[in-house]
DNA sequence: TTTACCTATCAAAACGTTTCGAGATATGTG
DNA sequence: CACATATCTCGAAACGTTTTGATAGGTAAA
C-alpha cells in the first residue's frame, strides 16, 4: 500500500517549493492564479489531504473548538442542550471546525475533572452551554482561551453570551394568559439562581403590575432546586395543598409544565378547562403531550450556530469583545391554553398572539458590543 | 506572560533527557522508579502538559475516534442516538480519547460531504451509529480504520457492530401481550431495510407462530418509510381503515407507537381498553405520555460504551477482529397494555413478566467473534 | 537613471513530540 | 574472568506542516 502523499510530493509533482504549495493550501496572497491552479489540480490528482496534528503543531491551531455541557443537562429527558449543540456542529463545520464535546460534572470537583482538551492546546475556542462552575469558566479564560456561553451569562458581563430573550417571552407568555380570560394566574419555576429562570420569573410580574394585577405570593413556587419534570410535579402539588387556587400556571420551562400536567391529570384537574398551562422551549415533546402544551418557542439550532459564528470570530480576530446576543422567541399556543372566556370583540382567536418570525429575523437578534 | 513549558523544560528541570521524560509520559518500561517519580514531580510543578498536535505528529495517532451519526437520526424528537453518544462519550474519555461527532447526510452526494477528518488523519478509528451508506462504511474500511458499528449491521460479517437484541425482545414483547389476553395482535413497522426492524418483525411473527397463532397480512403494516412519530399515525390509520380489527399493536418503535396512541386517542379508541400497545426502545417521553406505554427497554448508554471499549481495543492491538455483541433488553409493561382478561391463574399479574437486568448482565450480552 | 516598492517564489527554521539505535552501567552465566 | 544479557538513559532523526526572511525580477515614481 502506497503511502500517503505529503506536501513534498505536491511540491515535487508542480516543480514548486513546499512553501509555495502551503500559500496555495491557505488560500494565502502572492500566488499567481496561474501556479494556484496547477497546485490545486496536483492536489486533486495526488489525492493529496494535509495532516490536521502537522498543521497544528506549525500554526498553532488546533482546528477545534470545545464544547462543555454540564452533564445533567445533557442527560435530561428533553434534548434541549442536545439540539444547541447540533447547531453548532453543523455550522462549526462549515467553517472548517470540529466540535470537542465534553459533559463536566455539575459540581465541579478536583481539578482532576478539568477536560484535558483544554491544557493539550487541543481547542482554539470554548463554547459552555448553561449553567457551569463559576471557577471553570474563568479557569478556561486565564488560559486566554476565547470563550462563548449559551444560555447562561456570568455577572458582570466579562464573557460573551447567547441568550434567549426570556424576558419577553415570558411577557409574552403571561399576556396570553390574561387576555384569554385570567386574573388567578401562577407561577412555577425552580433553579432561581439560573438567570434565565429569573428573567422569565421576572417577565411574568412585570406584566401582572403592568395589567394592574397583584402578584400573589400563594401562587408562586420557585425554590425547586431543579427545573425536570418531577420538580414541576412536586412545586403545583405543594402549591395546591397549601390553598393556592390558580385558574392559569406559567411554568419556567416545558419540563416542569408536563410535570404539572402529569399531577393534574392524576388528580382529576382538567385541561385547560380547570387550568390553563404555558411552558417556555418548545422541546419535542410538548407537541406530544395531551393536551399539547402551549409554550414559548426557543430557536435553539440557531443559538448553536450563532455562538460558533462568534467563537470563530474570536478565533480569526484574536480580538476579545464581549457581546451579548438575546435571541427572539415565539408564543405557540395550543390546547392547553386555549381560551378560558371568549376573546374580547376585536380579536378573532387568542392564536393571533402568535409572533411569526420574520424571515431570517432569528440572526438579528438584539445585539450589543461593551467594550473592547 | 510566560509560555507554556515544553518537555524540553521538564528535561532541563530534571537534568535528564528529552527521551526519558517521552518514555515517562507514555507509561514505558526501562525506566527506574526513582526516575519516574522525579519527572512526575517535576511535570506536577512545572504545570507541564504535552501538546496534542505535537504527539499526534510524532506519533501518527490523534487521540480521536470520529463518531458518524445519519443527521436525520439525530435531529429526530428522540433522542435515541444521542444517548449513544452520550455513553461514548464518558466512555472515550475514560480511555483518554475525545470524540469527533458528525452528522453525515442520509443520501451521500458527491465526495463533497465526506467528514474532512477522515482524511486528515485525525481520527483514530470510527463509530457509525444507526444506518448510514454502505458506500460511505466502505470507504472507511479502505482507509484502513477500525470501525464499529452501532445499532447497525451489513450483510457478511465483515464490519464489527453492536447490536440490540431485536429478536428477543419483539419475542418478548409480542408474548406479553398473547399472555395477556390477546390474538389480534397488529404490527407497525417502518424501514422495512434496517435490519433492526426487519428483526423486530422477525421476532412478531415467530411468536405468533409459535402459539400457533397465524400471521393476518391484514393487521400488519411494514411500509412506512421511516419510524417517525407521524408515520405511527399514518400506519395505524390505514390500517384500521382498510378493515384491520386488532386488539393489540406492537410497535417497531417507541416514536411509532406514540403515533399510533395519537391517532386512537383522536379517533375515540381507548388505550389499552380497545387497543392495547406495546412499543420498543423506551425513549424518554414513552413514561411521559398518557397512558404511559409498554416497552421494551433498550440500554443505549451502555451500547455507547461498549463501542468505545471495541474500538479502543482495535487500535491499540492493531487487530482487525470481527466481533458481534447483542445487548440484552428488558420489557417495561406501563398502563398502556394493562392486562385485558384476567391473567391466568399462576402469574398474579403480567408484570411479572418484566425481565431484570441481572446485575452488570449488560456487558455480558451474547458475544461472538467470527474469524481473525 | 536611480530609488522604492511591489509580486512571485523559495530555502530554512521552527513547532513539540515519539521513536530508534546506541552507549553505559549493572547483572547473571559458564 | 570473560562474555552475554538486561536495564537505564541519551542523542538524533523523524513526523508534515506553517512561517519568516531573503531573493530575483518587474514596474512606477522621481
Amino acid at each position: 500500500m502506497k503511502p500517503r502523499p505529503t506536501i513534498q510530493d505536491v511540491a515535487r509533482a508542480t516543480s514548486l517549493s513546499i512553501s509555495t504549495i502551503s500559500l496555495v493550501l491557505n488560500n494565502k496572497a502572492h500566488v499567481s492564479e496561474e501556479t494556484r491552479r496547477r497546485v490545486k489540480q496536483a492536489i486533486r490528482t495526488l489525492g493529496y489531504h494535509p495532516v490536521r496534528s502537522a498543521r497544528g503543531l506549525a500554526s498553532k491551531a488546533s482546528g477545534n473548538i470545545g464544547f462543555l455541557l454540564a452533564d445533567e443537562h445533557f442527560s435530561a429527558v428533553e434534548p434541549f442542550y442536545t439540539r444547541i449543540f447540533l447547531g453548532s456542529e453543523v455550522e462549526a463545520r462549515n467553517h472548517n471546525y470540529y466540535i470537542l464535546l465534553t459533559t463536566v460534572p455539575t459540581r465541579l470537583r478536583k481539578n482532576e475533572s478539568i477536560p484535558r482538551f483544554l491544557h493539550e492546546k487541543n481547542v482554539d475556542g470554548v463554547i459552555v452551554a448553561g449553567k457551569i462552575n463559576h471557577k471553570l469558566i474563568e479557569y478556561i479564560g486565564k488560559l486566554g482561551l476565547p470563550i462563548v456561553l449559551v444560555d447562561y451569562a456570568l455577572p458582570g458581563k466579562r464573557y460573551s453570551s447567547v441568550l434567549i430573550d426570556n424576558y419577553k417571552g415570558a411577557r409574552v407568555a403571561t399576556t396570553h394568559l390574561i387576555e384569554t380570560g385570567h386574573s388567578k394566574i401562577a407561577f412555577i419555576g425552580g433553579d432561581p439562581d439560573h438567570p434565565s429562570i429569573a428573567e422569565r420569573f421576572a417577565g411574568y410580574k412585570e406584566t401582572l403590575t403592568r395589567y394592574g394585577m397583584p402578584i400573589d405570593p400563594s401562587l408562586v413556587i420557585t425554590d425547586e432546586e431543579d427545573t425536570r419534570i418531577h420538580n414541576g410535579y412536586n412545586a403545583i402539588e405543594r402549591l395546591l395543598n397549601r390553598g393556592g387556587k390558580p385558574t392559569a400556571l406559567f411554568a419556567a420551562n416545558d419540563a416542569m409544565a408536563i410535570g404539572c400536567m402529569n399531577y393534574l391529570k392524576a388528580t382529576g384537574i382538567r385541561i385547560p378547562g380547570d387550568m390553563a398551562i404555558v411552558g417556555f422551549d418548545d422541546i419535542g415533546l410538548s407537541s406530544h403531550v395531551e393536551p399539547p402544551l402551549s409554550t414559548v418557542k426557543v430557536f435553539t439550532e440557531e443559538m448553536g450556530k450563532i455562538a460558533i459564528r462568534r467563537i470563530v470570530e474570536m478565533i480569526r480576530e484574536k480580538t476579545q469583545h464581549v457581546f451579548t446576543v438575546h435571541l427572539p422567541v415565539e408564543l405557540i399556543v395550543r390546547a392547553s391554553s386555549a381560551s378560558r372566556v371568549p376573546s374580547p370583540s376585536k380579536r378573532k382567536t387568542p392564536i393571533s398572539l402568535t409572533r411569526r418570525p420574520r424571515g431570517p429575523a432569528i440572526a438579528e437578534g438584539r445585539e450589543k458590543n461593551h467594550g473592547a
